[in-house]
DNA sequence: GTAACTGCAAACGCTTTGCACTCCC
DNA sequence: GGGAGTGCAAAGCGTTTGCAGTTAC
């Protein structure tokens, strides 16, 4: 999604565009490790010394709403953010809490055939797998 | 689980047997639909008038650590707790949370394709499925 | 007897909320 | 110009922690 869009996006849901907003969208929808709340305020301050936790809380909540992101409780205490609303695995190493995504034809075929046995419309999905990861081996 | 068994266990583990500890445990053992720390608590508090929410998070991380039940961070604030350490779907109602298991063999052999895809000793998994169950249709 | 466990209350930390100020449109 | 959005600070709330008293073994 460029930035062209995600602008038309929000206009044509009737929400206005602002430079954090922006920032914020423009950062969560290009990352893949699937960020804390925290971390996008640390990385966004630097080009925009104002903005605050509230506004970062705000505006995820608005593109979740939108469809545009999902919230990943994992069991620590923060909330994580994920992009992909497509179905994928989450590989996560229990040991250092690290996120892979991981997408195959398998996926798509099995979560199909589980989804038809079941008879309801799904409106997501969400799959984690834990292992331990090659750096905590 | 009975109640013997489960009092061997904590022996055999090295840990002592408080009837609290034992309450709480077959609760949380009994129970399929991932109460909260808090709905413990409430249940609880009958029997052990003077049970403390503080002593069932001790004894829920426990058994977590022993490998009993699951740690399930939804994204409310509050985190769930699964005794079902077996591959299953959670089938979660998004709009009133009602969270109801369900197992089949097209499950079975969708993950053992998926984990034999990625070549990784798999340590546990959880899989949920998003939808609107018939009561808030 | 003693080390582990409990209960209480205070501390913690992530998230939410309220409100005055600002800035899109 | 007006209403939505921002920033700040305080409040909220589930969870954790510390410690004195209690209990299992």
């Amino acid at each position: 999604m460029d930035t062209q869009s995600i602008i038309d996006f929000f206009r044509e849901k009737g929400h206005k565009v602002t430079s954090q907003r922006l920032a914020i969208c423009k950062f969560i929808l290009s990352r893949k490790d699937h960020p804390t709340a925290e971390q996008i305020y640390q990385k966004l301050r630097g080009e925009y010394p104002t903005i605050s936790l509230g506004t970062i809380y705000k505006t995820l909540h608005l593109l979740e709403e939108l469809g545009l992101i999902q919230e990943l409780g994992f069991n620590e205490r923060r909330v994580r953010y994920d992009p992909d609303m497509k179905l994928h695995i989450n590989k996560v190493c229990s040991k250092c809490g690290k996120i892979t995504d991981y997408k195959t034809e398998n996926v798509e075929k099995f979560w199909s055939a589980i989804i038809s046995d079941l008879k309801i419309k799904p409106k997501g999905q969400r799959i984690d797998l834990y292992y331990e990861c090659d750096d905590c081996k």
